[in-house]
RNA sequence: GCCCCGGUGGUGAAACUGGUAGACACGCAGGACUUAAAAUCCUGUUUGCAGCAAUGCAAGUAACGGUUCAAUUCCGUUCCGGGGCACCA
């Protein structure tokens, strides 16, 4: 009986599935273990062999801790809003949704193939509404609350409003500054608006205005990495900064608590310090410099107060406020042409050349706060509008950039630290002792700062200060695949949406196209975006008489077909029925709970007898032709489509009005004030408790970024189907923290850092129990592709004449890599030799050349290549035939081509085409991928599994090579011949094993166990196939060892260890059994064979018992001939003797 | 420039807190079985020198130096590769 790999793993993927094998419980006696992968974005390229890695390394660690008698949460999903799927769009016009629902199928059927233990019940999708209903609800809750800077944490806007209405904002010393402190009195008596703008500043989720990349050839916003140089990728057209609004987090509230969470989770070094670098905390102190008669102080920062005698300039950026103030009248002219050179500028530009000093001086003095001295002020480049205060004090002894701007401006250096500064260049460190400093000589630089510091806060020129280098994190994005924020901008004031109203479904769109002014594709939407009420006659009037702004109420799509509706309202109002009259005075003129009612009022193609659009209320009062059958089902149909824009309708009979008209009034009035109830607070479009109207009402058209759904995906997965809230407290309670997290390094400062913030918030608010998200990280290395080149011939040649050589009828010809590598100039005579025979009829200048210039690198597809040498015939198939009638030149000249021509002919031909080599990021477009499911219909997920864990450690990344594969596929074979034999059939026993037998067990447990638990998972493997290498030599065929490695590999190989245990005639599945107990007592050993060195090196090698001691050891080696040999009689200075080690004897 | 991580056979790599460098596998070479192939199995495989051989000696973990009885491991300097940050005051 074979090893028949495809058999076995599709019957055993199909009983898991059957038996709900990897269905979790949130309620378990057992205790929890939270295994989580970072979700893929499913990219229309397929899973490619980098993918699985870090995957079937998480898959192995949960199997095993399920053996171990865990409750295992170990979930997958999909990060599927973002960018790719959009641009797939704008190219082809497929909605993103169909595109990413596709992709997704590929993803799981490819990932199923393998065998991972997901529990696909579990499954999140970030671009499900009943996913981003919560992105979105958690979005609110940011929104709605702010940093409480007293408790340092996140507590409900509502106390922050409660605390202005009570006690106002006042300082808590000194004095009142106006915009930012103001008492309840002041507070209670600003406008709505007024006030939403201070609240605006303390959000944690908050608009403003900011910077964004703007390509107005494209109309759109580009992001950083779309902007090459200055320009745009796409095309190449002019980039500039643009102000626009945009929404932010304001996780720099967090920096510090990001910071000290870091010391609480295990991450690696690296990806602790790369936070860390981000975050960029600094300590120091901002300073004030007074500036002539000028009220305004220049504020400056320092992380080197301690260096303030030193200060020689200041130097404000370009863009600092004071600028224009402060400069003299005859340095104007020189500070304009400076401000025009800057704005020319892109920040690569500035970038790039970091070693150029350009400044220009403002004219003005500042005055030393100390000394009293007068400093000149400079603007430069150098120094950044957005870190610090924009201004710097220049030391030019200890800092490099200012002695390089101090020489290149001949600004005399003050030398606060004697022979320390050699005025050859700056002495940064902090070491040197203080002279020509005041209070401060004598003093270590080190050591200076904190007097330093507290000087000046006492003279009241500066304070302590710590600084951030991390920004706020934008939060918006101009596109169309994400979430639609719950935002309804009323007359510029930003409304969040009701919880209510949760999930805001992003709208299907028939373009992906850039909206007006910078604005995402959710902006062309019209009828979406614009919530703006019917106007009133009057409004109406206006905007019908202004050209250019054609709007005709929100949901009315024509002007003509308005146009008639007016008429046909406007008639109708001159038709009345005497119940229609009775109700109008009864809700005309404010009447009802001081909301306004409008009779006959258009919406779209609908008239309504009444309506309150405040509250979005309809009445209408029956006539007697609504009882017509037609009439009634378009009574319906109205109905619905109104509910669906948020209209509530209540109906009274002629006669009900005729009757009982108080009863009327009561039912009318009730139903407002339930209704204001329902959508009390913040809900938009006048369903806010204000009496007020508003004249324009616009959902944020933005969407949210990538990041969004991703922040907070591990808490869905506990509690994925809850449409009561994004997840029960209780099952965020049961299982906790996320143990282990498997995923690459790319997300060290994105993702995480913003899930870490993320979970900060919610655990303030309450809403989890804790506030680091993953306990622990793994971080998988990358899988790099190898890609293979051909050389195509560039026929940019000159002839002989000089005149350019029309490439467009000649052949298009390949070089192989050995070809080229022969750098001599040679290559370029033979290759025209070359090109002679196969293009008689020109002869050109081939010497004059560069190399680099000759040939362009095309990637050829890795599938086509062997090794090295490309397969000419697939070659030629490839690209719908494009490279047909190639002609192909070997590694020794000889030449290939489809058509016969006088080359060298009749020699032997043998000639390799070598493909160059180079290891990139592996990407579709590099031809470079590998498709597992290749691997996985060639050796079984079992042998690719191992192979890919077997490759090296997992952290560590590596080019991608399949050469490695067939040995463990042996491993497995060899594996299945301890039960089954070729010919003999099944071969395993009941018999009792031997101790010999347990000692290769219990040595396996031990070793798998450590390394499984230290995700060593290469040794791991070895261990295996050393086991199993043991298990073959003895000839063990015990069913009592067998069943027991199998245990311990199936969390490796999953598909064969069920099949042979199945065999093995056990009940339920390997995955629900016990992990084997080691024993220790099978790995005592009697003697221990010690190696034994002389002055460190090996020579000899003696057998003593366990339990030597010291003294017995050294009469022993001290016997032995080859020990004595070296000794030459002398006896040994020195006996060192490890237990269990080893012995080193020196002479 | 700054901060991390790494550098070991022909290749992927192993070596727990300093204690037999190269486990395991690939590749390669030789052999067995076979008409042949596939599959399987066996032997060898860091380099140099000596030997028919078992084996012995020497060198060897990027380079140089140090600490130690003993260094791939700890320390210092330099070189190379990978990643991150970058006029951050």
């Amino acid at each position: 009986m074979d090893y028949d790999f495809r058999r076995i793993e599709k019957a055993w993927q199909n009983k898991w599935k059957d038996a709900e094998a990897y269905k979790v419980s949130n309620d378990s006696p057992k205790p929890s273990f939270y295994v989580l992968d970072m979700f893929p974005y499913p990219s229309g390229a397929g899973l490619h062999v980098g993918h699985p890695l870090g995957y079937i390394a998480s898959d192995i660690y949960s199997r095993y801790k399920r053996l171990k008698g865990f409750n295992v949460l170990h979930p997958m999903g999909f990060d599927s809003f973002g960018l790719p799927a959009e641009q797939y769009a704008l190219e082809t016009g497929q909605h993103p949704a169909e595109t990413t629902e596709k992709n997704i199928a590929t993803f799981k059927d490819q990932l199923d193939k393998i065998g991972f233990c997901y529990d696909w019940s579990r499954e999140v999708r970030t671009s499900d509404p009943s996913y981003y209903k919560w992105t979105q609800w958690i979005f609110l809750k940011l929104y709605n609350s702010y940093f409480c800077n007293t408790q340092q944490k996140a507590r409900p806007i509502a106390d922050l409003i409660e605390k202005y209405a009570v006690k106002g904002a006042m300082p808590k010393t000194g004095e009142m500054i106006p915009g930012r402190h103001f008492t309840a009195d002041q507070w209670n008596a600003y406008t709505k608006t007024e006030q939403e703008e201070i609240l605006m500043k303390r959000r944690l989720a908050f608009s403003a205005f900011g910077e964004v990349n703007w390509c107005e050839a494209l109309g759109t916003v580009l992001a950083n990495d779309e902007v090459v140089n200055g320009v745009s990728e796409r095309g190449s057209h002019p980039v500039i900064k643009k102000k626009m609004r945009q929404w932010y987090l304001r996780i720099t509230q967090y920096a510090d608590r990001l910071l000290q969470g870091l010391d609480t989770v295990d991450f690696s070094d690296s990806m602790k310090e790369m936070q860390r670098n981000w975050i960029g905390k600094s300590e120091g102190a901002e300073m004030e410099f007074s500036i002539g008669d000028y009220s305004e102080k220049i504020k400056v920062y320092t992380t080197r107060p301690d260096t303030i005698f030193g200060v020689d300039f200041l130097v404000l950026a370009p863009e600092h406020v004071l600028v224009s103030q402060i400069t003299s009248a005859e340095q104007q002219h020189a500070i304009d042409e400076y401000l025009n050179y800057v704005k020319t500028r892109s920040d690569r530009e500035r970038m790039a050349e970091v070693k150029q000093v350009t400044g220009c001086f403002t004219g003005a003095y500042a005055k030393h706060p100390f000394t009293g001295k007068p400093i000149p002020v400079w603007i430069a480049e150098y120094v950044l509008a957005g870190y610090g205060t924009g201004a710097i004090m220049g030391v030019p002894c200890g800092d490099q950039r200012d002695f390089a701007f101090a020489k290149h401006f001949n600004i005399p250096i003050t030398n606060i630290i004697g022979d320390a500064y050699t005025g050859e260049e700056a002495n940064s460190t902090k070491e040197a002792t203080l002279q020509n400093s005041d209070f401060l000589n004598g003093l270590l630089m080190k050591d200076a700062i904190a007097i330093a510091i507290s000087k000046t806060e006492e003279l009241g020129i500066g304070k302590r200060k710590v600084n951030y280098r991390m920004r706020d994190a934008g939060f918006s994005r101009q596109r169309y695949w994400g979430e639609p924020f719950p935002i309804v901008w009323e007359d510029g004031v930003a409304i969040a949406l009701n919880e209510n109203d949760l999930p805001l479904v992003l709208p299907h769109a028939e373009k992906y196209g850039p909206g007006p002014e910078g604005e995402g594709p959710l902006a062309n939407i019209t009828e979406w975006v614009d919530l703006t009420p019917n106007p009133s006659p009057k409004e109406r009037e206006l905007r019908e008489h202004s050209e250019d702004q054609k709007e005709y109420g929100y949901i009315t799509s024509t002007a003509d077909e308005w146009k008639n509706t007016l008429a046909f309202a406007k008639q109708n109002r001159h038709h009345q029925t005497e119940a229609e009259e009775i109700l109008w005075e009864l809700v005309r003129n404010r009447n009802i709970s001081g909301y306004k009612f409008r009779r006959q009022h258009p919406i779209s193609g609908f008239i309504p007898d009444f309506v309150c659009l405040e509250q979005k209320l309809i009445i209408e009062v029956g006539g007697d032709y609504h009882n017509k059958k037609e009439q009634e089902l378009f009574d319906v149909a109205r109905e619905k489509w109104l509910n669906e824009f948020g209209f509530e309708i209540i109906k009274f009979t002629n006669q009900e009005v005729a009757e009982d008209i108080n009863k009327v009034e009561r039912t009318i009035s009730q139903k407002l004030e339930d209704m204001q109830k329902k959508y009390s607070a913040q809900s938009p479009l006048l369903r806010r408790g204000g009496r007020g109207e508003v004249s324009s009402a616009r959902r944020e058209t933005s969407t949210m970024p990538g990041y969004a759904g991703s922040s907070w995906y591990f808490l869905r997965y506990m509690d994925p189907k809850n449409d009561q809230t994004f997840c029960d407290r209780k099952a965020s309670d049961y299982w906790g923290q996320v143990d282990v997290y498997v995923g690459g390094t790319e997300h060290a400062v994105g993702h995480l850092l913003y899930s870490r913030m993320w979970t900060k918030v919610l655990f303030d608010l309450g809403l989890i129990g804790f506030e680091e998200p993953f306990k622990k990280l793994v971080n998988q290395g990358m899988i790099q592709g190898s890609s293979r080149f051909v050389y195509r011939l560039n026929w940019k040649f000159k002839d002989v004449s000089g005149a350019m050589i029309n490439p467009e009828n000649l052949p298009t010809i390949f070089l192989s890599a050995g070809y080229l590598n022969s750098k001599s100039k040679d290559v370029q005579k033979l290759l025209r030799e070359e090109i002679s025979k196969i293009v008689n009829d020109i002869d050109f200048d081939i010497d004059a050349l560069s190399d680099s210039y000759y040939y362009d690198p095309i990637h050829a597809d890795v599938s086509m290549v062997d090794g090295l040498e490309l397969n000419l015939d697939e070659f030629r198939k490839w690209r719908k035939g494009e490279f047909e009638t190639a002609i192909f030149i070997c590694e020794n000249g000889e030449i290939k081509a489809p058509f016969s021509f006088d080359g060298p002919g009749d020699s032997v031909k043998e000639g390799k085409f070598i493909c160059g080599s180079e290891v990139e990021k592996m990407s579709k477009s590099k031809y470079n991928t590998v498709n597992p499911d290749v691997l996985v219909e060639k050796y079984g997920a079992d042998t690719f599994r191992m192979y890919e864990m077997f490759l090296g450690p997992v952290e560590q990344s590596k080019p991608w090579d399949t050469k490695g594969i067939e040995g463990v596929h042996r491993f497995l074979k060899k594996l299945w011949r301890l039960f089954y034999d070729d010919v003999k059939g099944k071969v395993w026993s009941d018999e009792k094993a031997s101790d010999a037998e347990f000692k290769i067990l219990h040595k396996t447990i031990k070793k798998i166990e450590q390394d499984t638990e230290s995700f060593s998972y290469n040794t791991a493997v070895s261990a295996f196939m050393v086991c199993v290498n043991e298990l073959t030599d003895i000839k063990c065929h015990k069913k009592e060892v067998l069943e027991q490695v199998l245990i311990l590999l199936s969390p490796y190989a999953p598909h064969i260890s069920e099949e042979l245990w199945d065999a093995l005639g056990n009940e339920g599945f390997v995955i629900d059994a016990t992990y084997p107990t080691l024993e220790e007592k099978y790995l005592l050993e009697a003697t221990k064979e010690y190696p034994v060195s002389i002055n460190g090196k090996l020579r000899a090698s003696i057998n003593l018992p366990t339990e030597v001691n010291q003294h017995e050891a050294e009469q022993a080696v001290l016997a032995n001939e080859t020990i004595q040999k070296w000794l030459e009689g002398n006896p040994p200075k020195k006996f060192i003797f490890v237990k269990g080690r080893m012995i080193n004897v020196v002479i």
